[in-house]
DNA sequence: GCAGAAAGTGAGGAATCCCTCATGTTTGTG
DNA sequence: CACAAACATGAGGGATTCCTCACTTTCTGC
């Protein structure tokens, strides 16, 4: 049951294909927003960014590995987030480092919907999830990590299941309080309420 | 920002509609768990079903039609459940109610695989979600419903909010009980201790 | 038993998508 | 400079899916 992951045929070495992947990355992530995942197919990629279809298909074998390579991107811009927040913030109080974390993600997503577009295009296949469960799992090993010096006393093994726990709950109520188009911020106070009850009974078990 | 809510274009009146009605449904389930919601089609629910393609069109405009009815019949079941549930288990102990009533949801999930096909169908499509959104706050006033009397300290607006947070968490994390193909009841596990810990946090504020 | 409503049928036109592959061009390197 | 590797291109074959619509059959109520 190793899960396949969805991963670009080729990658560019030289410059003037590495332009090309990038724009086709960022043509892909607006089309993406703009026609849901269903909808969205290579040739109209190729299209708007004005690229021929043998040259899309050159880097990316189908759509999936498309949305597979926005998921991977997306990870790793929130990985980097997470290690400056954990820099910046004085460590001891956690609680509030998690609170301000969700805070943050939500603008993010906010702020570029397409965020949201690339998660629920992830969500939507067999393939996909299955790509996407595996850069989930290194996202909350990073959030493991941060965690680790804060919470001393909780087991390793028990550490790393609560940290998969939070990251999927987290992805999943800022989907939900982006309901019908808009954000619903009581739906992210509810998110940091639930996040933080869930912690702090972990601590004191 | 109203819903389009996605029905079948005519329901049966006669029996025998009636039955192949409910046959297409059935056979669309299975279906559905084999293939996933993408390839799965209209033709071949009614090929499987040994009708024709006609037939099913009389009640189904599209395959997403067929999806969102088979969501809210698994969303009648539920409520149904917890209608029995609630009516069976003495009221005063409420956690111990929805620990036991998760248990059974996941049970439910393990033993008819065809819920999660369905449930993940029904998130792929903004059409589908739209409509199942629907369905789920109606499960989530349900949910507040029998939450009211074993909370009485809560305000009404702040039980209904919860209320639909503990439904879509729910459903995430059965979701993500069951990755890759089998149940992790480590996960359900957590889920309980997340809503546990959400409902006393929330009692006690 | 009859009229009108409900249900049943399936051939087929229209519309996409997918993705390869044969051929030609550019770039890097020894 | 020459040769290999990387890159570029886009026409088109193959495969599906969608879903209607004109016509027939069955049922139901009076």
């Amino acid at each position: 049951m190793t899960a396949e992951i969805l991963e670009p045929r080729r990658r560019p070495t030289q410059e003037r294909s590495h332009k090309k992947f990038d724009h086709l990355l960022i043509v892909a992530r607006e089309l993406l927003l703009e026609v849901g995942f269903e909808s969205f197919t290579c040739e109209e990629v190729a299209s708007r960014a004005e690229l021929p279809i043998g040259t899309l298909y050159q880097f990316f074998q189908n759509k999936y590995v498309i949305v597979c390579e926005l998921d991977r991107v997306d990870a790793v811009s929130v990985r980097m987030e997470l290690a400056n927040f954990a820099e910046a913030i004085p460590s001891l109080d956690w609680l509030k480092f998690l609170n301000r974390f969700i805070d943050h993600m939500a603008a993010m997503w906010v702020s570029d919907p397409s965020r949201r577009a690339v998660w629920l295009a992830v969500q939507s296949t067999p393939a996909t999830r299955a790509t996407a469960a595996v850069t989930e799992r290194e996202l909350a090993a990073g959030v493991a990590h941060v965690l680790a010096p804060l919470t001393p006393g909780t087991p390793r093994e028990r550490r790393r299941i609560m940290a998969e726990v939070l990251v999927h709950v987290v992805y999943s109520m800022l989907n939900f309080s982006i309901r019908d188009g808009q954000e619903h911020s009581e739906a992210i106070i509810e998110l940091k309420r639930l996040v933080t009850a869930y912690l702090l009974a972990a601590e004191h078990a």
